[in-house]
Parts: C-alpha cells; structure tokens; sequence
DNA sequence: GCGACAG
DNA sequence: ATCTTGTCGC
C-alpha cells in the first residue's frame, strides 16, 4: 500500500501480489479531494492513515500480510504508520521504509540489523527497512524480508505507481 | 541549545 | 512526498 499527493488531493492504492506466482491479483486504487493532515516526522499515520485504511477496506481478495510505505517497530515509540494501520484494520503487517527514521544499522549475516535504544527494532535488506507492524514476529519480517531479497518489493512498487497515475487522471 | 527527522 | 531539465547508461 502507498499514497501519493498532490495540491489538492491525494491518492491511495492497494496491489494484492501473489508471491508464489510472482503476479498482480488485484489492484485497487482512489482519489480523494481532501488535504491531508501535513507530515510531521513521528506522526505519518494522521497524514497516511485515513487514505489507506479507506483503500484496504475496498480490496476483495484475501491476503496474508500489509506491507505498508513507512515503518512499524521502528519508531521513537514502537508505534509506526503500519503498526497503526494493522491494528485499526484488524490485519497482520509489516512496515517498509526506503530510509531510517530511528536507529542505527548492525550489520549481521543476511541482513543489517536497525538498532534503538539498546534493541533490535528492525532490519534493512537490499534498498528496504523492515519492521514488525501489527501480528507479526520479527521472525516473520525476517522470512518475509528474505523473499524480497535485495529488490524492493514489486507489490510496494505497484502501489506507487498506481497511486501516482491516479492522481494525474482523476484528481 | 543543536541537530535529526518514515512520507 | 513533490517540484523539475538535462543527462548517464543499458
């Protein structure tokens, strides 16, 4: 799941990607004519949060896990925009950042490990952070990390794109 | 007080 | 995240 934005509106979009196949199941996508909340560092779930809990809950298929745009364990409070995001719509996910907002890098054997504060809040893998949302172990986020390898995830890739395109379009 | 800071 | 021309590389 991603959001895009504009002056006047912004765009969410859900791409259900089916890892075995490796092929788009679904793919949904909207436009909405509101000014989000601004983005304060620490906060990104009162400026994402709204958009995308709306678009997850027009997706039909089943899925296994939420990858999200953003982080989850690590966050100055262990509480990030896909912790919050899983928790509010009752599903497991998984944060995927593109940078780190806390922490510093370990490095490890498969992967480099995101420490904060004394504990291991994540791990950073090919171009992607990754951290336990809601309902998931860190062993979950490791498993699933390894299947991306050191490629970001095509899914999150859809997901931009298509909440861009939709934007140009639409709104 | 100063610097850092997901998207 | 978004604003933007040319430019590097396959």
């Amino acid at each position: 799941m991603d959001v895009a934005y504009s002056a006047d509106g912004c765009g969410a979009a859900a791409v259900v990607y089916d890892l075995v196949k490796s092929e788009v199941v679904e793919e949904v996508v909207k436009t909405y004519p509101m000014i989000p909340a601004p983005y304060v560092p620490g906060f990104l779930f009162l400026r994402e949060g709204p958009p995308l809990l709306d678009v997850v809950s027009s997706v039909r298929n089943r899925f296994d896990v939420l990858l999200v745009d953003g982080h989850g364990r690590a966050h100055p409070r262990r509480c990030g925009s896909a912790t919050i995001l899983g928790f509010v719509a009752g599903l497991p996910s998984i944060g995927v950042a593109k940078s780190l907002l806390v922490g510093s890098l370990q490095p490890s054997e498969r992967y480099d490990r995101i420490v904060h504060d004394g504990e291991v809040v994540g791990l950073r893998r090919g171009p992607a952070y990754y951290s336990q949302g809601f309902g998931v172990s860190f062993n979950d986020v490791v498993r699933v990390s390894e299947v991306f390898g050191e490629s970001y995830p095509e899914a999150l890739r859809r997901a931009d794109r298509l909440s861009r395109k939709a934007l140009k379009k639409d709104g």
